[in-house]
DNA sequence: ATCAGAAACGGGAACCATTACTAATAAGAA
DNA sequence: TTCTTATTAGTAATGGTTCCCGTTTCTGAT
């Protein structure tokens, strides 16, 4: 038993395959700035001709979140909402709470702050979630106050 | 008809009941400083031979939350956790991913630079969520960073 | 082209926190 | 005590998300 196990195939690369659906769900992602449901997405795809099982829709979800390839935010209602992240650098959000739309802030001086204070009492290992969420100039021309 | 209606009867303030139950729970809530889930909260209130059903417990939450007397935070993995308030000011939290401990902080910049964002980009009526998430001192000394 | 193994898909059942419904109960006022 | 009605809480939905697992589709190798 000198020689190895007859392991001339390689010990498969592992690579991530590029498929229909995954391309349709990124165009999806793609079409919008604002949050969106796995349940939305699901039903867009639908519409548009482009059929992802619901499961499939959640699992690619995951995946891109974990990438870091989408931001996730979960909603007040419950409803986890995804959107595809401009750049890979950290940022946060600026969310209008009428229409979903979104705007991508920088905030060196939060970061400094969240830093600083968990310093203080003794946390390590930091990570942050920072969310705005406000009504945009828009929707608030089309809904006065009141 | 020149009299008004025979409301002698005042309309009904409506005034709360201080039940054993609300006791009960509120008892629970202030034995502790973190976080905690409904569930949670329920099956302490089982153990300590108060049973509050289930249903009441998240009535009371809902209610409580509103009135701002306790904070409500949702975690990643879809529960909603509540815990005491202690001032009626507004701050941020401090969370341990280990133990749930939590400290209340402010952050005056925050506010300044969540203020200053929004309005860079046309939004208004502002609402906003900060938390920082870390591994306090003490839970770090019990898992070391392998 | 053909084959085999791996990766991805996706329908349906299972999960589970939360809410709705509603009959029974019990504060608090008169 | 009696009456009014807020509150309780059991049970049945609801609904987003995940799990299970047989089927399909890629990809690389022969």
């Amino acid at each position: 038993m000198t020689e190895r196990a007859p392991e001339a195939s390689r010990p498969a690369p592992s690579r991530a395959r590029l498929t229909r659906q995954k391309r349709a769900l990124a165009g999806v992602l793609d079409s919008s700035d604002s949050f969106r449901s796995a349940q939305e997405l699901f039903a867009e795809l639908r519409s548009r001709g482009e059929p992802v099982g619901l499961t499939t829709v959640y699992n690619q979800l995951r995946t891109l979140a974990e990438a870091g390839d989408v931001d996730v935010l979960r909603a007040d209602d419950g409803e986890t909402r995804y959107r595809r992240c401009g750049s890979g650098r950290h940022h946060h959000h600026l969310v209008c709470r009428a229409c979903g739309a979104t705007v991508e802030v920088e905030g060196p001086e939060v970061e400094r702050w969240a830093n600083q204070t968990a310093a203080a009492n003794g946390f390590s290992d930091l990570t942050h979630t920072v969310e705005i969420i406000g009504t945009c100039a828009s929707c608030r021309l089309d809904a006065p106050p009141s």
